[in-house]
DNA sequence: GAAATATTTAATAGATCTATTAATTTCATG
DNA sequence: CATGAAATTAATAGATCTATTAAATATTTC
């Protein structure tokens, strides 16, 4: 029925849908078939089982999540405004893909297979970037324009606040009654909030702080 | 065969367990009644549907995770060591239940009807929190000790850092090869961390800081 | 200890789901 | 337009799952 696209295309991206927002679990195949009204089989027959078809969109969304920051470093920069910027760019890629998050921790924690498996295939990516991040960090550490702090702490930091807000954001959105546009401005408002933090947060030590 | 427990507890318990591990779809009743050794029925003669199971199951396990904070408000501690214990309290309690978190995401997020049904629920206690921390809150930045700030946005930074670390924790901990003593330790560190981040994050605004 | 009640099991209906196979249709190409 | 390959469907085997019912067993109570 869809005009002109391609069967195997319209079965990726109808599963991608129907994944991202029940899991792999609670969508079948015959959920897929049926949404766009063809033959279940025809699901088998281009990815042979559900896994397999599930595992290739599950890689093509974390490639798509983690690329933008391969190349995001730039040494021409201060690093207070290279860390806002990497933020921001973090944020915006969640924005816009906000149920990537769900996904990599749901299936990450109901399926230690799956778990397995993608910890080598993505464990270069993660590494590369903070390595990255290191060099950079430490030097600003040395100098003393930052508090001592490990690359992971930050990532970590970042990584939670700018993940957690669109995970909350349908209960935040659906609890507080809040309209498309209350919710945008909400959004950008955490952005902004995010970058503050973290970077209040890699300031010198003072006096007495550390309790 | 487990000693003496009774059955209905028993159930309770092991449908507890394999909710949190592998969430509501992936989990049978045929399988909660294997584990046990008993007749699957009997798990339906004691809670009738598998959904009925899960949201008794549910529902005591996110009173278990709002409840300590209703009496929390002390009135005559400072602010700043008001919050640190919150946030303490907050990180240990989810430390002592790491999994409830994604279940409640999951369970939210996969099924709209059960958030319909938790939504009002849930609502109260939320909002009593929140009311008690608000006039706090206010007065303190009246004085000028704290920047403007919603109390929303405090919850909201408070709750991602303490929950995402224990939504990786698994994935970290295989990942970064961790012993259970190491991780013990990055966890810890961790809560001292975010303490550090959210206190940091309330001082008052500086010249030019929010660009 | 017998009757009544509660618990547990066996058996099964009815749904649904994955995956396969064989048959059918569509389509490109000589 | 005939033929072979590719795409699609129909049919179905085999698993598993939820929920129910009736029978069997255990427990309480009189």
């Amino acid at each position: 029925m869809p005009q002109d696209i391609p069967m195997e295309q319209l079965i990726v991206e109808t599963a991608e849908r129907l994944f991202l927002e029940k899991g792999f679990a609670m969508t079948s195949t015959t959920e897929i078939a049926k949404e766009i009204g063809c033959n279940q089989a025809l699901v088998h027959y281009y990815f042979r089982t559900k896994a397999k078809l599930f595992e290739a969109i599950f890689e093509k969304k974390i490639k798509l999540f983690i690329g933008p920051f391969i190349d995001l470093y730039r040494d021409d920069v201060p690093f207070e405004e290279y860390l806002r910027s990497m933020i921001e760019k973090h944020f915006d890629l969640i924005k816009a893909n906000p149920k990537i998050p769900f996904l990599f921790f749901n299936e990450m924690l109901t399926n230690p297979a799956r778990m397995e498996y993608f910890r080598t295939k993505l464990s270069e990516l993660p590494r590369s970037v903070l390595a990255k991040m290191e060099g950079k960090l430490q030097a600003e550490i040395a100098q003393g324009h930052i508090r001592p702090l490990s690359t992971f702490d930050l990532m970590i930091s970042i990584f939670s606040l700018n993940v957690t807000l669109f995970m909350m954001a349908p209960m935040v959105q659906q609890g507080f009654n809040l309209s498309d546009r209350e919710m945008e401005q909400l959004i950008e408002h955490r952005k902004s909030e995010n970058v503050l933090i973290i970077l209040r947060s890699l300031r010198p030590l003072i006096e007495n702080e550390n309790h």
